[in-house]
DNA sequence: GCTTACGGCCGAACACTATTCGCTGCGGAT
DNA sequence: ATCCGCAGCGAATAGTGTTCGGCCGTAAGC
């Protein structure tokens, strides 16, 4: 994992369609040199896959929120099992299971404020492990891809 | 946005890096065909980029986390301030401005749970805004990429 | 009902790209 | 000093992206 490594890691988060030659250009490496390079990376697992970012609203998501939810009992068959239900759900974008007061945060789109109220009631609510729940709405927000290697 | 876009969405969500052809053949149309849909998906907006997914430990970021912020006084001065501050710092993963008690939801990710004390203690207790925050740790996290539109 | 114009798809052609593989030069070890 | 091994390189080949003229199905107009 040196400069080279990085570099090239940096530019496929930026753009992962590049071509070849041009990565190997602005790396100032022989083509095949970088083709190497990357072979590597996804081998040793650095490079995990390459994912188009689409727009949210032309997939009829307009509304974005987290959903922080307390769970009981919080054992491992409670936390692994309301983990695969909400992964299973088109709505959730993301799981997270993190300390604190509450257990779970779920990252959830929706196509509105009416289609989100319903998602918590039909899916949560009803749910014997879930003690309470608290729904963050995203008004803005802003994300980006790691670029270095912290340290 | 018929059928055969989604189904294109789909399929570059989860491998951008796919040939042309490999993704014309999967649908059952031209490549010609696929192409000219692909190009217009981009100039739509809807494809906005594609972007390589890289494993955080080979970055050296073993830990990550949320962390609520509360700010005072929440004026748009004082939330896009804070905003870009955050963004701007390379721990920072992604800023969430939100509805509720808190105002702000900042993914970081992190080297070490030290690291984290430090990020913490540096750049968010030092700056005057900020009322209070607090951290949840995550444990265990499963993110997904949207395959079909709702509704 | 017939004609006509239009939009989308197709397939062949061409330029460009990925990918392979043997060669070369450098650095470390013996 | 010599040898060994690794990493990068460049040419060759197979495969890919991209363009473009033509075709067909659809829908509107007369």
């Amino acid at each position: 994992m040196d400069e080279l490594d990085s570099a090239i890691v940096r530019e496929l988060q930026q753009d992962a369609r590049q071509t070849n030659r041009a990565l190997a250009q602005k790396l100032g490496v022989a083509p095949s040199t970088c083709l190497e390079r990357v072979r590597l990376l996804h081998q040793r697992g650095v490079i995990r896959g390459y994912h188009a970012d689409i727009d949210p609203a032309a997939l009829n998501r307009r509304v974005e929120a987290f959903v922080s939810v307390q769970l009981r009992p919080p054992s491992r068959q409670v936390i692994e099992g309301f983990k695969a239900a909400m992964f299973a759900l088109p709505e959730v974008l993301a799981v997270y299971v993190v300390a604190g007061e509450q257990d779970f945060l779920v990252h959830v789109s929706l196509p509105s404020l009416d289609t989100l109220h319903s998602f918590l009631i039909d899916r949560l609510t009803e749910r014997r492990e879930v003690v309470s729940f608290r729904s963050q709405i995203i008004y803005d927000s802003a994300r980006k891809h790691v670029t270095a290697p912290l340290g």
